[in-house]
DNA sequence: TATTAGATTGTCT
DNA sequence: GACAATCTAATAT
C-alpha cells in the first residue's frame, strides 16, 4: 500500500488547505467556503448542497453574537475553525454558522443559501411542501437549514471530519467571480461589507 | 414587484 | 421585558 501524502492525496490535500483558510479567520472563511458542498447523511440518504452565499461575523462586530464576549450559546464560535455553530432565530428558525479562526476568537461565517444538488426530493419533504421552484428551496439561512435538517443537535458538529454532516472543498469555476455587499437583516454595522456571494448565481437569497 | 404584519421562543440585560 | 444574523402570506401598486 501506498502511503498517504497530506500533500498528494486528492482527498486529504484540499482539506487541509480549507482547513488553513477557515483558521484564517471569517473574513477568509467567508470567501473560501463560496464553492465548497455541504454533505448531510440522513441514513441512507445523501443530501448535497453547494454553498453559494455566506456573510462573516467576528468579536470585533457590534452585529455579532459574540460582541461583547463570550455566552453559553456563542460559544461553539470562540472553538476551533471547521465547527459549527447553530442557533435559533426569531424563535422559529435554525440558522448555521462555520467556526472560523483560531481557537479562542469569536469568529464565524453564516451561511445564508445553497444550491440544492443531491437529495433534492428529500429536501422539498423536509421543507413540508411541493411545486414550488428549486430556487426557493435553500436560498435563506433558515430555509437551508430546513431543508438539509439542520437543527440545534448539529451544533459544536466539526464539519472538516466526516460525518452526517460535512464539508467538501470546493473551488468556483473559473467565470465565477465573488460579490461583497452589506449583510442582511441586522441592525447594527448595517454598512459593513461583509456578505459574500457568487455573482449572479440563480440560488442566491437576493439579487446583488 | 414592493411593502407589511404576524408567527414564536431562546437569550441576555 | 426587549429583541432577534427569518420566512411566509397577504395586501397594495
Amino acid at each position: 500500500m501506498p502511503r498517504r501524502s497530506p500533500v498528494r492525496d486528492p482527498e486529504v490535500a484540499p482539506l487541509e488547505h480549507l482547513r488553513g483558510e477557515l483558521q484564517a479567520g471569517a473574513l477568509v472563511a467567508a470567501r473560501a467556503l463560496l464553492g465548497c458542498i455541504l454533505e448531510r447523511r440522513i441514513g441512507r440518504a445523501v443530501l448535497r448542497a453547494r454553498i453559494v452565499e455566506t456573510e462573516a461575523y467576528s468579536q470585533d462586530d457590534p452585529a455579532s453574537h459574540c460582541y461583547g464576549g463570550q455566552t453559553p450559546r456563542n460559544a461553539p464560535m470562540f472553538g476551533r475553525a471547521g465547527l459549527t455553530y447553530v442557533y435559533v432565530s426569531y424563535g422559529m428558525h435554525r440558522c448555521m454558522n462555520v467556526v472560523a479562526g483560531v481557537e479562542g476568537t469569536g469568529e464565524a461565517a453564516l451561511l445564508r443559501a445553497v444550491e440544492p444538488l443531491q437529495g433534492i426530493d428529500r429536501m422539498i419533504a423536509a421543507r413540508g411542501w411541493q411545486g414550488k421552484p428549486v430556487r426557493q428551496l435553500a436560498n435563506g439561512p433558515g430555509k437551508l437549514c430546513a431543508a438539509l435538517s439542520i437543527g440545534l443537535e448539529h451544533n459544536w458538529v466539526d464539519l472538516l471530519a466526516d460525518g452526517e454532516l460535512r464539508l467538501i472543498p470546493g473551488r468556483l469555476d473559473p467565470q465565477e467571480t465573488i460579490i461583497v455587499t452589506p449583510r442582511i437583516g441586522i441592525s447594527k454595522a448595517v454598512d459593513w461589507p461583509r456578505r459574500f456571494a457568487i455573482s449572479g448565481n440563480l440560488y442566491l437569497s437576493r439579487r446583488g
